[in-house]
DNA sequence: CTGAAAGCGCTAACAA
DNA sequence: TTGTTAGCGCTTTCAG
């Protein structure tokens, strides 16, 4: 069925390895028969079965990537950005995602496992569970791999992430010195060390300021438009409501906004409300939403660097990268 | 290096074929040799070898998927959906994702021959090009394929796509049915067979009304926020300007609204609006905006309920699926 | 219940 | 310049 180099060879009178030589390039073949060669196959419609030629190799040349889910803006882009730089680089990459999300840990070990199976070189992970189970089947994990947008406790091994307890200092920081007192946090869920991050900047900046004077509450939202805007109507009706709300993400800021505006108050006068990722569409509201700027793609791009030096021997020990965030200051604080 | 079957053969004390049968769950094999076997796997932290495992099959349960990039949220979505499907089915996928969009015909070869090369039984494709090379190569494509979200000219294989025509016929024939009389339609670029298909759909409700009484243009725009802002203002400006605006994409759509609104125009007093998708802003805009409706992962679980069916022999002719637009009215229109 | 032999498609090492 | 031999890790077939 399926054309395979010995039918070529046949066909032109030759051994296989005289068509594996014409096939790949290699030096010592008379140039007529490699064109020989290279016509049948070309006539026969040949693809070389990459399987056999990896089952043979020691590399493979390829990554491995799991990301949760890729309908989420964020990791489509962390997975933009590792992809093109492994491809720059000359890996391919096979990508497995992750259905279930937020709540499968074998799931997430059966991807990687079969992607070990499939003897790729290396592994990019964007985990969504960091329990004791997934830490300790990274452990012995026989391939090297770095995590992507994760800050384990306890793992020493190579991750690059951005730096979320910076960002979220900066932002809760930012609001305390225009001299809001009640910032209310709405976090993504399921929690990560990305949430925890976060969770820590806005209480060290609270610290700066001395607890008794300000204080700070934290409430889980999914992450969308809707589920936001819902939960920001109810926390607006409280009897004691916050002055300032930060947004896990910026598409949850703009349902906090709509749900303040609707609410008959102003912002930032009443209200401030403060986003994360800076998307195009922050610039465009109204009014224009502060926002922490992250530098998505170049998660992906140094986590892929950082794996690629390692598989080739240019570095070994285990990296640790911290992306800078940025707070763009726009007219909702 | 890598531990193999052989391995753990040599431990045990039996032969690799007695080792094969009790990993893959086999009969005729005793409990308790099966039990040692298993707990020595574990210990030896053995990975069974994918590739080598194929290289014998006929079939690999395994589907290739080409997809432009999965950034965009439509194709994040179609690839969503349908490897939700192939999963659910117990297929596993490798997704091949382009780089260059839009203009590079090589690599869009190049992925699918690769894919090939890795046996996948089938291939779901999203096409960006369309030209004779490309409908000359899957001509001699060795495995079924399937098309997701185009519909090519001259080419008898199955597909799965919205109806792009009649989804834009719809919001054209709405648009005039309120009296508007000169609309502008901004279409993504590169062209490709769906804008090809809604163009086709808006000059089919301009037929209906007397191409004299009302007038379309059609320009080409940049997918984002900020380039639809940019050219809808500059539209804006002309001397005689449209009085309703139809974009590729909601997003884009926004913007245009916010041009609108920004150059001292009422929507819809002065220009309706309408979109395409229904994303979740578009409920959340204000004026909430006109828009069309396509039920995107949709597309991709058919691809993949199409092509699974055809290697499973269920079904033999081309499949060619259309499905069907909604029109949601809000207050842009 | 278990093992020996063969082969999937390809390439590296050696020999002619 | 070309071919022979061997083997990557696994599974199928058939014989014990």
């Amino acid at each position: 069925m399926n054309v395979t180099m010995k039918d070529i060879a046949r066909r032109v009178g030759v051994s296989v390895v005289t068509v594996s030589r014409a096939l790949n390039d290699k030096p010592d073949i008379d140039a007529n028969t490699k064109q020989r060669i290279l016509d049948t196959a070309r006539q026969l419609n040949y693809w070389p079965n990459i399987l056999a030629r990896r089952l043979r190799a020691k590399t493979t040349r390829t990554i491995g990537i799991v990301i949760p889910d890729m309908r989420d803006p964020v990791f489509a882009e962390i997975l933009f950005g590792c992809s093109k730089t492994a491809r720059d680089r000359g890996y391919q990459v096979i990508v497995s995602m992750l259905f279930k999300r937020g709540y499968d840990v074998d799931e997430e070990l059966e991807a990687i496992q079969t992607l070990i199976g499939k003897r790729v070189d290396g592994l990019l992970l964007q985990p969504e569970h960091e329990d004791r189970r997934y830490i300790e089947a990274l452990n012995n994990c026989p391939v090297p791999y770095v995590l992507m947008n994760r800050k384990p406790e306890g793992l020493a091994c190579s991750f690059v992430t951005h730096d979320h307890r910076k960002g979220a200092c900066c932002a809760a920081r930012h609001l305390l010195q225009r001299g809001r007192k009640r910032l209310l946090f709405l976090v993504r869920f399921p929690t990560t060390s990305s949430v925890l991050a976060r969770i820590e900047g806005v209480k060290r900046a609270m610290a700066e300021y001395g607890s008794r004077a300000v204080e700070a509450e934290f409430e889980a939202c999914g992450d969308t438009l809707t589920e936001a805007y819902a939960k920001a109507r109810s926390i607006l009706e409280r009897e004691s409501r916050p002055d300032a709300i930060l947004a896990w993400e910026d598409i949850m800021a703009l349902g906090v906004c709509r749900a303040v505006l609707d609410a008959g108050l102003e912002i930032p006068g009443d209200v401030a409300v403060v986003g994360y990722n800076d998307i195009e569409l922050a610039a465009f509201n109204s009014p224009p939403l502060t926002t922490v700027r992250q530098k998505i793609s170049e998660i992906g791009e140094q986590a892929a660097g950082v794996l690629l030096d390692t598989l080739e021997g240019s570095t070994n020990g285990a990296e640790r990268i911290l992306i800078e965030p940025e707070l763009i200051v726009r007219r909702t604080t």
